[in-house]
This record gives structure tokens, sequence and C-alpha cells, in this order.
DNA sequence: GATGAATGAGCCTTCATTCAT
DNA sequence: GATGAATGAAGGCTCATTCAT
């Protein structure tokens, strides 16, 4: 039972570390910032904070691989494939819907895992490249699977299109997370992004 | 004629120091890369580099106000209107085309506009940011002209729009920085953004 | 209680790094001695002076203010008016006597504020200075009671004499701390000190 | 012919150096201020510098030789010995009045002399103490003759009282050069020295 | 478990001096 | 003779990390 209880005090001193440092890392950058500072925004002594992660870059791995999980939930919980251009399109809002509400809920993430994880190593990058490359491939498979049913178009980089319908749902995402972008803001985003979608994609 | 001499030494001088930074910062990162490293990039003393640039980051700058310029002078190559939807597809084929090609030659330019400057200061992130914007604006204006003109439809936002063909063409750029695409895929990619463009926006 | 432990100890730090420095700064000097010098002599790492001291410049203040704390008792422990000539050379003596022997006790502070001060910034000279001017005023004020009180000449620039007298008394000072003056050579500088001021102001 | 226009022109621009420097010095500090300052000063190369000095110290060197040298004069040009205390206070007026107009014609150097010069190294140190000693034996030998004839009383320690004297001048001379004191206030400084040194050792 | 004192690698930057032109 | 480009020693300072208490 105490092992339960001390277990749960581990996570919460995870957790609040965390917290901390995507509050630090996102207002100073990654770079600027310091573990004392995290520590400081904590209350706690900077020591402790290595009982909790090995070390400075542990802690942005651990940001970066909570906030690219959340992500990966977003086409995860899709159904691999629709029937028409609309449920095409419907699932298509869902997706943007999803993505843009994680990080209108912390807008912070947005510069963490958009500019600082692109500055830190080769392995923070590729990361987030990774991330990015394997939504653009569930996309992709959805218009694969599109085309096949027919009801996208069959002349078209399949790879490509769904890299740049990749990048215009995460262009609306940091928009969102750095401006102050309200609901009807969000709607609007996500009814460009169909246009260009559905009138660029759509079979005939 | 010795000044003449002289200042295109230094001139010559800068330029060196410039590329070789880029190389450094881009394989490197800027913030692991050191002053000495562009030095020995060089074979010359790190004393030598302040000779020709006030610190580290007065190299970044010039790196970046040059890629800039060269970026900027992309739209201010256009005419400021088009008169028909061919005539707006070529022009974005055009700009696409031109951008490409920057990071195409020097492909190691979108490390540093892209991934680095975002993360130095508040200074460098708003810098490319502007130069975003501004970008964009031209987009957005060319997209008005064709909705006053009428080839264009004009139920969009157009600023919204605007930054989403933005974030396709830079996509597409880092995309061909990145990896090994060659000229053929460079076609592809601008194919896939005009299909997605012209079929997203097109009236009627 | 642990709390007041480590503040003890944070004090004895903060002395022993002073009393290095003043070791270091006395015998190399202000400008070639380097923070590491101090931190060698203390068998510590220089890194950790910066714990205790905001930068070299701070340290050297700590010493100087410190320095001119203790000269600055020198007068404020003294009465504020004297009756006669006799009791005006006594306290003249009392003044030179506690002031050499601040000098005589660590010789190495002589160089420190008449020295290196002088030398570091205007900042350091002017808190040098300033304390000068003051100890000046002092003797000046003295001066003024005792013409006032008829036991000193009235036809005296009151400043300028004091000035002299204070520089009388610095120069036994430095030479105190600069030679190996033992007591009976102290009592001798104030002899003569005593000797040129009572000769030289006494009325009639 | 042509080497004597050259040896002149050698030692106008040797000369012009030293001036500049003493600006520099004297205004930035020795530590503070770089060669190139001094050369920036003159409008010529720094590398010019160094084809008439061996180095930065040495140009110190010179001006302080050369500053030396003159303070030298103002007792190789008085006689040996006075006869009375009349002559005695006369000689006294006339070295302090001729040191005085030395630094009251070119107060830069004043700092040179008695701030920076005490913090270079020791050689510069000894090198102004040496001095200071010269003149201070002087007057102990002034005194000395004095009291062999009997105008000043013997029971004295002739170095100290000599030594004190030179520090009162020096204290008016510093003061002369620091502040905007005019002719009229140089009067007082001599005749409040004179006061203290007449009054103080005359005998009887 | 928490703390924060201690550490030193590491980096930017300055500037006296040299020397090829 | 004059110049200023090049150099690199030198040093101040920061901060991630360790570890004794």
């Amino acid at each position: 039972m105490a092992n339960i209880a001390s277990k749960e005090k581990i996570a919460q001193r995870r957790y609040d570390i965390l917290q901390a440092a995507i509050e630090v890392f996102s207002s100073k950058g990654y770079h600027s910032a310091g573990v004392a500072d995290i520590a400081n925004a904590l209350g706690i002594g900077h020591g402790t904070i290595y009982r909790y992660y090995k070390n400075k870059r542990d802690i942005f791995n651990a940001i970066l691989a909570e906030l690219l999980a959340q992500m990966a939930d977003v086409v995860q919980q899709e159904p691999p494939s629709t029937d028409s251009l609309d449920d095409y399109r419907q699932q298509l809002e869902r997706i943007a819907a999803h993505m843009m509400r994680i990080f209108q809920q912390d807008p912070r993430l947005a510069r963490i895992a958009f500019y600082e994880a692109m500055s830190i190593d080769e392995e923070a990058r590729a990361s987030v490249d990774h991330f990015i490359a394997v939504f653009a491939q569930f996309t992709a498979h959805y218009m694969k699977n599109g085309v096949d049913k027919g009801f996208l178009r069959a002349n078209m980089n399949q790879s490509m299109a769904a890299q740049l319908i990749t990048a215009m749902i995460m262009e609306a995402v940091k928009k969102i997370a750095t401006g102050k972008d309200n609901e009807a803001d969000i709607q609007q985003w996500k009814s460009e992004i169909i246009h260009f979608v559905i009138g660029g994609l759509s079979a005939g």
C-alpha cells in the first residue's frame, strides 16, 4: 500500500516537473532555460529534479513523448477507412478538430514540438519528424482508400498530397496555439482546409 | 585601387565566413556550434571571425537576412495581379518553383531558417515569422485580386487560405531541402500544390 | 538550526574567499589576478566563487566596502568635538593610531585601497575618494571646533588643512603597510604628524 | 641632412604618440585603453605604434620616465642648502610651486603617475616609489642642513618628516590636477603647507 | 527522499602583438 | 615606412550534473 501511495507520489512529482518544464521551456526556450528555472517554478531544489529525470534532455524527451502520444491518438481513434467523400470530409474535420484542440488547450506545446524540438539535436528532430511522417502515412492511407473506392481522384502523388494536408493541419495548429483564435476561428481554419482538400482531391 | 581590392577581399572573407557558418550551423545546430568551429572549417584563427562579424549572433543574423532577402525576391519579382485562373496558376507555379530552387541549391538554409532560427531568441523567430507573414500577405493579395476579378470563389477567408498555401509551399521547400528530391519530384510537389489550390479555390 | 549552520557556513565561505582575494589581488594586482587564482588559493573550483559573489568585480567591491567601513569606524568612534589643544592632540593620536593599526594588521589592504582601487574603474576610485573626502570633512569639522574655541588659529583654510592632515595620516598608513615598521616606528610616525599639525595649527 | 630630418620626424612621431597615449591612458585608464585607441586618436594605423615603441607597456614607461624626469628637475634646480628658516621657507615654496605647475599644465599626468602607474606592475610602481623616495631624500637633506645650522629643531625623525612633507606636496598636486583650482587656490595650498612645515619644524 | 553546495567543461570574446603587403 | 589583417593566449562566466548531508 505504501508502495502504491509512493508510486502515485512519484508519478505526481514527475507530472509536476513536466508541467513546470513545459512552462519554462516554452517561455524561455530549451537552451535558455535552466534546470534551476524548472525547480524554482516548483519551489523545489534543483537537485531533486534529477531524482525524477536523468537529465535536462530527458525531461524534454518526456514532454515530447507525451505530446506525440497524444497526437498519435488522433489518428489511432479513427476508423481505418471511409466509404464516401462526405465520410472522408467528416473524418478530416474530426482529425483537424482533435489536433487543434490539443494545442488550443495547451498552446505552449506548439512551441515545444514545432520550434524547440527542432533545434535540440538530431534525435529530437527525428522524433517529431517521424511522428509527422507517420501521421502523413495515415493520411496517405486514407487517401489510397478513397482512390481505391473511387471517391478521390487517382492521378495524385498520394504521399505528397498527404504531406501537404498534414502541413496545412499543422499550420492551423501553430496559428491557433500562437494566436488568440477563438472557437469560430477554429471552425474557419477547418473549413478552409476542407475546401482545399476536397476541392483539390475529389474525383471529377 | 588598393581600397577596392581590399573591399573585395573583405567581402570575400565575409562571404567565406558566412558559408562556413551555414555549414557549421546547419550541421551542428546554432547552439552546439562554436565560433571556433567556423574558424576551423576555414582554417583561420577564431579571433579573425570577430574582425568581420560582431559576434556569433551577428553571423547568424547575416545568414538569415541574406536568405530572407533572397526569399523576398520571389514575390517582389511577381506582377501584383493576374487576370485569369490560368494566369494565377502560372504565377503560383513560378513562385513555388522559385522558392524551391533556393533551397534546392543550398538545402542547409532550410534548417537554418525553419529550425535553428526558431529557437535562438525572440528576435530571430520574429524575423522569420515576419517574412512568412509578409509572404502570406502577398498571397492573400493575389487572392483578393482573383476574387475581385471573379476567377476565385468569394466565400473564403483570404488570410487563412493564403497562410495555408504558404504552409504548403514551405512544406514542399523543407522536404526538398531535407530529402534528395530531384527535378521530377519538384515538378510533382508543384503539381500537387496547384491541384489543392486551384481545386480548392476556383470559382464554380 | 540547519539554516543557522548553513548561514554560518556561507558567511565563512564568503569570508574565506574574501581573504584569498585580498591575498591574490594584493600580490598580483586586480587586473593580473584571475578568479581562478582565488579559487586555486582556496583549493576550490572556480565556479564555486560565483556562488558567493556575482563576479570578480563584486569580490573587489566587498573587500573595499569592508575596509572602508572599518576605516569609517575610526572617526565615528570619536567625540565630535574637543575642548583644548591637548584634547585635540590626543584625538589626533587616537585617530592616527587606529588607522595605522588597521593596516598594520593587514598590510595587503593598503595596496588594495590605495593602489588597485584607483585603477579599476571610475566607481571604485570614487568610492575611495569619497571615503577620503568624508574623513577629511570630519577632520575639518574638528578644526573648525578648535578655531571656534580659540585653541587653533583662525587664519587657515580649514578644508585644505584637513586634507593635508589626512594625506599625512594616509601616507604614514601606506608606509607602515608597505614597510616593516614596528611599534616604535608607529609611535614616531604619530609623533611627527602631531608635530606638524600642532606646530602648524596652534594659535599663538 | 635627410637623416637629421628623419630623426626629427621620428622624434615628433614618438612625441605625438606619447601625447595621445597620455590622453587615452588618463581618460580610460591603462588597462581599459587599447593600443588601437591611441592610434585612432592620432589617425594612424595601430601597427605603426609598434615602429616607435616596443609595446604598450613601453609607451607607458616613456610617459612615466618623461614625467619623473620633469619632476626630478624640481629639486635638481634647487641649491643644496639654505641658511635660514626664511630661506628654507622660500625654497619650500619654490619646490611646491614648481611641482604644482607641472600638473596644473597637464593634469592628466596626475592620474597616470599617481593612480595608473601604481597598478600596472611591480616595476612601474617601484619607479614612482623610487622617485618619491629620492624626492623625500632631498627634502630630508634640506632638513638635516637646517638642523645642522640650527634653524630647524633637532628632535625629529628627518626621514619621516621629509616623507610627510612630500606627501603633503603630492596631495596638493593631485588636488590641483583633479580639481579646477585656480592660481589663488594654488597659493593657498602652498601657504597651508608652509604653515604646517614651518610651524611644525622650526626651532624654538 | 530532498537538497543545494561544489564542480569544471566549455564557450564567447578581447586585444596586444606580429608581419606580409 | 605605414598599415591593418590575422592570430591565439587568456580569462570571465554559465550551468548541467553529482553527491554528501
